[in-house]
DNA sequence: ACTTTTTGCTCC
DNA sequence: GTTCCGT
DNA sequence: ACGGAACGAGCAAAAAGT
């Protein structure tokens, strides 16, 4: 725990303010780090402005720590820092939090109008014309009209009323805009007719409406502020970052951290991050703080001490530890900056070597370390090597280190063809080469050789470096249910990239926008910067442990911090080291393989050379156990040991405990040390899209199934402990027990007397409780999602439970559904409104089928969810993970909401979709307003070719401001806008009400526009002209007309609409 | 203080 | 979440 | 059929911006 969690605002004396983590020393004043002091003069500092408690009791702080308050001086640290005082603090007290958080959320900000809510209709004349560069002010008011009871379902009004004046922050790029904006829309639309029958819409009603529209007309102007994002807009917003795991592991009480946290003895483990604090928090020796240059060497000695050794977890604690490592870092940086100026020339000739693979283009590269690999649409690979070879190092690499290493070579020899040696750390470079290697090969079987060559290597010479090699080989850092997150993503990356190699950030961007991939850009970044001191190479273990750090900084200019351990990182990276790491901080390595061939590739490493083997005997006996076996038996070995590991590994998802049984026993031993246990979630079944009831019929053809009603809410995983305890886990493994105080206070009821532990699956969605009816799954969302006080809940849950996979210390996965079914109903006991079995029909009938799909549909639900009950009917996820099915009316060729959509403007495409678009914004046409109102982006439902297709066709269209008669949020400003000229039809699951789209703005709800749930590209109307597109009174009927929103506004008498309520 | 931006192995 | 693609 | 990778909406939370 850290005091991190508490930050305040200093008034600096005589600088700006800025925002900082709050400490007390050991006089018990309000002090700052020693870091954020080397950056403010002590003179400077100042008082607090304003802090905030982040989630916690706020009354109890104030009254323990007196001084952490508004106005009290802050000092430079006198003997330390106190920090586990309050960290002690706040890990006591987990309730109470009173939240200071009531703040709505109107951030809504668009470009073009301003919803203001008095009546205040007249200022607003014919704006359109005006449309002078910017902004008039002009307050529209578009009014509600209270048609109809619309408070829609339930979802929350948002009371801030904002004037709405939103000045218009005028950028150069108005003055360009101008002329496309003073067309005035009129002439041109003024004779559309907007007919064309909409598949749902109704299409006339809409001429009726004209005196309501013509109030809105009149009186409701939006005025136009042009306030366009230019981009280069300080694209450099500051860093943030969001916090990270220490905030969600706080977030749970010791003890269920304990009882999660299985592999790593945190008894041990805290030990030794007290002692490591306190030995550091006292002093401090200044000696310590010289500067340093080859900062990740340090640190990962450092490291090899107190953490990631045998498992054990990282302490969080370390507050004290990274500061110190900035300021050595930042000195660094400086360094870094001024060489990299005269580098800049070089790289740009190099960049325009990157060929990048996309859509179209394929390369054909003979992968150079895959003998006659299979070619693939290749990223590029500029000679990492030329440019690298110059700047040997300086330092000599420790023995072994050689920069080729080829996993995917032929006859592989774990120890001979390791680019290290025994007992040696990981090189980073061998797991970005094995990375590169594998994302050059697109076999998936190639993959998995290459991939479980590397792992041979790792189990045999490195084993403590087998999890962490996993980890990054995943992106993860930690089991999902222990909340650790890095706290860093796109615009953080491109920031720390822009550090490590001199380079602008308009830059960086320009190209991660040109090159579709961030970890491209950081590797030809970076190897063209020469470094004087030529850092020790990465190892993983050192990449790892700074990754973990990363994640477990939280609290104000965390980010910042963030950033500058990244980009020492980055600065140490050679070859393609750079690629991987960014992609790792962005969350995707894109490299074709993931976690199920991973888990194959361990299978097949640990068959080959068996990691449990004697390792006190050099060389090992046992290095390739495939050698004699002929294809086709190892591929049967292969398939048994990916089946035990598999299955290992969905009863029980956790790494650090996989690997360590692996380690110690092998493949054989999974099954003991591996198994389901509650407090451990399991990876939940998944289901599989079906066209229709007769597809069900005949993929279930013969077998005995079951139909249940597929809610609309969240998966909740309940765990009972035999303990007693309670925890609930989502569809991912995320801890959501703090979020759920509801449901576990009332659990006890709902169990009847012999359940002593279990794990049931369950659907949790919001119950509206007067009605007793399903509320949408947006109600749902809004509910708080940690640390949640259950007197605080606003919107109540109920729980649909359709399946129990473990009961009374027995694991049920291998028994079919329909004896769980029965264990269930037998053994939990229904409470109307607050747990409830899932509502099925047990049916073989084509009719029957289809009769409860509408059923389910009118019952608020998304459609059907259809099992078998007896055969094929295990929970087994090495199986099959998807072996249920579901069944949606929009899946149908018949059902579903499908609307015709103007396409106004495009994003540039990432990864396999560089050099086209890769997402469209889409609009549907307002005639009496005679606008184009966003309606939703798509980014799915076309091929590749057509896709290739729409980036040819539209490319004449681009414009280069959007027009006047377009009506968005900046938040949704597109690479480029275009000419409304396409027509395209859109399928989609849902409407909802939208903080960020403006269709039918001020018809279904008095401030949201309406969005899309689920949206996908059908067809290209090209019989249909844009003022034949979907209108915005059509979208706002089909928004009205959904089963949710006719439910709750059908019956729902008092209430009253919140809408004349200011 | 209040508002906006950024993030999330998102919850869907 | 949906969809498409290559194996 | 599988696994992977493109892409969607939208919320609360965290941290930065003003
Ligand atoms: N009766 C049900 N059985 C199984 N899953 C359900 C049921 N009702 C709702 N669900 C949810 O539907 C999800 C699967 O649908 P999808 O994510 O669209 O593939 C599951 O993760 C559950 O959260």
């Amino acid at each position: 725990m850290k005091s991190a969690s508490l930050w305040g605002r200093i008034n600096c004396k005589g600088q700006h303010h800025f925002n900082s983590n709050l400490y007390l020393d050991y006089c018990g004043n309000v002090a700052l780090s020693s870091r954020r002091l080397g950056k403010i003069p002590e003179v400077n500092l100042g008082v607090i402005l304003y802090r905030n408690y982040s989630s916690k009791n706020k009354s109890l702080l104030k009254q323990k720590f007196p001084k952490m308050k508004k106005g009290s001086k802050v000092v430079a640290a006198a003997g330390g820092l106190h920090q586990t005082k309050i960290g002690n603090f706040f890990k006591r007290d987990a309730n109470g939090s009173s939240e200071a958080g009531e703040m709505e959320s109107s951030k809504k900000k668009l470009a073009v109008s301003s919803p203001k809510k008095e009546k205040a209709t007249n200022s607003s004349e014919a704006d359109e014309e005006m449309e002078s560069p910017k902004e008039k002010l002009a307050v529209s008011s578009p009014k509600k009209e209270k048609t109809n009871g619309s408070s829609e379902a339930g979802v929350k009004e948002s009371p801030k009323k904002k004037l709405a004046v939103s000045s218009p922050k005028k950028e150069k790029a108005t003055s360009s805009s101008e002329a496309g904006e003073m067309e005035s829309p009129k002439k041109k639309l003024a004779v559309s007719s907007p007919k064309k029958e909409k598949t749902n819409g109704s299409s006339e009603a809409r001429e009726m409406e004209s005196p309501k529209k013509k109030l809105t007309g009149s009186s409701a102007k939006k005025d136009k502020k042009e306030e366009r994002e230019l981009q280069s807009k300080q694209s450099d917003s500051k860093d943030k970052n969001g916090k990270a795991g220490s905030s969600k592991a706080r977030s749970s009480t010791g003890k269920k951290r304990r009882s999660e946290s299985t592999s790593s003895d945190d008894g041990d483990n805290q030990e030794k991050a007290a002692s490591k604090k306190s030995s550091k928090s006292n002093g401090k020796p200044e000696a310590k703080r010289q500067r340093r240059r080859i900062v990740v060497e340090d640190s990962s000695s450092e490291e090899e001490v107190a953490s990631e050794e045998d498992f054990k977890v990282k302490s969080e604690a370390e507050d004290e530890e990274s500061e110190e490592d900035e300021s050595g870092e930042e000195l660094e940086e400086e360094e870094e900056e001024e060489e990299a100026e005269d580098e800049e020339a070089v790289e740009e000739e190099i960049k325009p070597k990157r060929k990048s693979k996309a859509i179209g283009k394929k390369v054909e590269v003979k992968s150079k370390n895959t003998k006659q690999a299979t070619t693939k649409t290749i990223p590029e690979k500029t000679g990492n090597k030329a440019p690298a070879q110059g700047s040997k190092p300086a330092v000599p690499p420790p023995k072994g280190w050689k920069p080729d290493y080829n996993p995917a070579k032929n006859k592989y020899h774990p120890i001979d063809d390791a680019s290290w040696e025994k007992d040696q750390r990981v090189p980073y470079l061998a797991l970005a080469k094995t990375l590169e290697a594998i994302e050059a090969t697109s076999s998936r079987l190639k993959n998995m050789e290459i991939l479980a060559n590397f792992f041979r290597s790792v189990l045999i010479l490195s084993p403590d470096d087998l999890r962490l090699s996993v980890y990054l080989c995943l992106n993860k850092l930690a089991p999902a249910y222990e909340g650790v997150e890095l706290g860093v993503a796109e615009t953080n990356v491109m920031k720390a990239i822009a550090q490590a190699t001199g380079r602008s950030l308009d830059k960086i961007k320009s190209d991660a926008a040109a090159a579709g991939d961030l970890g491209i850009v950081a590797e030809s970044s970076r190897s063209t910067q020469k470094t004087l001191f030529q850092p020790q190479p990465l190892t993983v273990q050192a990449v790892f442990n700074k990754l973990k750090e990363v994640a477990g900084m939280t609290g104000s200019a965390s980010h910042a911090k963030k950033i500058s351990m990244i980009t020492s990182l980055l600065v140490a990276c050679k070859y393609s080291e750079a690629r991987y790491l960014a992609r790792s901080l962005l969350g995707k390595l894109r490299i074709g393989l993931a976690e199920q061939s991973l888990l194959q590739a361990i299978a097949q490493a640990c068959f080959l050379t068996p990691p449990e083997q004697d390792r006190s005997e050099w060389p090992p006996k046992k290095l390739d156990c495939g050698k004699k076996c002929s294809a086709e038996t190892l591929k049967a070995k292969f398939e048994e040991e990916a089946y035990k590991v598999k299955s290992a590994f969905c009863e029980c998802p956790n790494y650090d405990i996989l690997v360590k049984a692996l380690l110690e026993v092998g493949t054989d031993g999974l099954r003991e040390k591996c198994k389901l246990t509650p407090g451990i979630p399991p990876r939940p079944m998944l289901a599989q899209p079906t066209k229709g009831v007769a597809d069900v019929l005949e993929r279930f053809d013969g077998i005995k199934f079951t139909c249940e009603y597929k809610y609309d809410g969240e998966r909740a995983q309940i765990h009972l402990l035999e303990d007693g305890s309670i925890n609930i886990y989502s569809r991912n493994q995320e801890n959501n027990t703090s979020k759920y105080p509801d449901i576990i206070s009332r659990f006890s009821k709902c169990i009847k007397g012999d359940v002593k532990s279990c794990i049931l699956d369950t659907e949790a969605v919001a119950w509206d409780i007067e009605k007793e009816q399903i509320l949408p799954f947006q109600v749902l969302s809004t509910r708080k999602r940690k640390d949640a006080d259950e007197a605080e809940i606003k919107v109540q849950v109920c729980i649909f439970a359709f399946d129990l996979i473990y009961l009374n210390g027995e694991s049920l996965i291998k028994k079919p559904l329909i004896e769980r079914r029965e264990l269930l109903r037998e053994h939990f006991q229904a409470v109307t409104g607050e747990f409830v079995f899932a509502t099925s029909v047990d049916t073989d009938s084509m009719e029957e089928v289809q009769e409860f799909l509408e059923e389910s549909v009118k019952g608020n639900c998304e459609g059907l969810m259809v099992k078998t009950l007896d055969a094929k009917a295990s929970y087994e996820l090495a199986k099959r993970s998807q072996k249920w099915l579901k069944l949606k009316k929009d899946y149908l060729d018949s059902g579903g909401d499908s609307l015709d959509l103007v396409v106004i403007g495009g994003f540039n495409g990432r990864g396999k979709r560089t050099g086209t678009y890769g997402g469209f914004l889409l609009a549907c046409y307002d005639p009496d307003e005679e606008v184009y109102q966003t309606i939703c982006k798509l980014g799915t439902g076309f091929s590749d070719e057509q896709l290739l297709k729409h980036t040819e066709s539209l490319k004449p269209h681009i414009i280069p401001n959007p027009k006047s008669y377009y009506r968005f949020n900046t938040q949704l400003t597109p690479d480029h806008w275009f000419d409304a000229v396409e027509v395209w039809e859109v399928k989609c699951a849902d409407l909802s009400l939208s903080p960020v789209h403006t269709a039918a703005e001020g018809m279904a709800d008095p401030q949201r526009g309406i969005s899309l749930r689920f949206p996908r590209f059908m067809r290209l109307r090209d019989d249909k002209k844009i003022e034949d597109a979907t209108t915005a009174s059509q979208v706002a009927d089909m928004y009205k007309s959904q089963e949710v929103v006719k439910n709750s506004t059908n019956n729902k008498k008092g209430i009253d609409d919140d809408d004349d309520f200011y």
